[in-house]
DNA sequence: ATTTGACTTAGAGCGCGCTCCAACTCCCAG
DNA sequence: CTGGGAGTTGGAGCGCGCTCTAAGTCAAAT
C-alpha cells in the first residue's frame, strides 16, 4: 500500500504519516520498494487505523508513544499495555463528566435568555 | 479587588487575566486605581467567572470574544448570545458523543489484554 | 534612603499537533 | 527527451492558548 492510499483509508494526510513514523508512532518503519517509496502492510494499516482511534479518544501523542514502546516489547508488555489504555479510559471518562458539568452553565443561561426574550423579566 | 485576588478566586493567573483582556474578552477594561493598577468590580469577577466556566466546556477563545462583543451590545443581543450558546451546548454534546464512542477502541483493548493476560489466547 | 513587593507594559517564547515548503529522485506517458 | 505526478528528506511555520521576561513605576515597611 503507498502513502497515499493508506492517507486515503485512515484519514490522515501524507505528511501526518510522516510524522506519526518520525515521532516513534510505528511499530517499525514501514518497508521500502525499490524507488525508496513506503509500501505500507496490512498490518501496517491497522495500526496506524488504532492509533487514529486513540488520538480521536484524545490520547496524547506522547501517550500513543508510549504505547507503541510498549507494543514493540511484545507479549511481555500486555499489563503495562492495559494499565495505559486503563488510565487512558480513565482519564476520557472524567473529561466527559468534566464537559458535562461545565455545560450547565451554558444551559442556566440559555434559559436565562430564552425568559428574557420571552420578556419575562 | 485587585489582579492577583481575582486570579486567586477564579483560577487564572494575573497573566491570563490580562491576555483575556487584551484578547478582547471583557465587557470593559477594568477601572485604574490611582498607581494605575486595576481594581476589578464585583461584576468583572463575575464575568470572569462565568468566562472560565465556559472555557472549561471548551467554548475556543474566539467564541468566547463574539460572545462579549454580543454582550457589549446590551439587550439587543439576547437572541444572538442564545443562539451562540445553543451552538456551543451542540458542540460539546457532539463531542462528548465522539468521544463515548471513540472509547470503545480501549475498552475493546483492555478486555483483550485481560483475556490474553489470563492466558485466554 | 533603600528595599521589598505588587503591579504595569510590549513583546517574546512555548507545547502541542500538525502542516507545509524546498529541493530532490524516480518512473512513466507522450 | 520532456513533462507530470508521486514520492523522498530536513526543517520551517502555524494556530491555539497561554506563559513568561524585561524593564519600569509606585507605595509601604525598615
Amino acid at each position: 500500500m503507498t502513502i497515499a492510499q493508506v492517507a486515503q483509508r485512515t484519514g490522515l494526510t501524507a505528511h501526518t504519516l510522516r510524522y506519526y513514523e518520525r515521532t516513534g508512532l510505528m511499530l517499525e518503519p514501514p518497508p521500502r520498494g525499490g524507488n525508496g517509496h513506503r509500501r505500507y502492510t496490512e498490518r501496517d494499516a491497522d495500526w496506524i487505523a488504532l492509533l487514529t482511534r486513540l488520538r480521536a479518544s484524545g490520547m496524547p501523542i506522547a501517550a500513543m508513544r508510549r504505547y507503541a514502546e510498549l507494543a514493540r516489547r511484545g507479549r511481555d508488555s500486555y499489563v503495562a499495555r492495559k494499565e495505559l489504555l486503563e488510565a487512558h479510559r480513565a482519564d476520557v471518562i472524567a473529561k466527559i463528566e468534566q464537559l458535562r458539568s461545565d455545560l450547565e452553565i451554558a444551559d442556566y443561561k440559555i434559559d436565562l435568555y430564552s425568559r428574557r426574550i420571552r420578556g419575562e423579566e
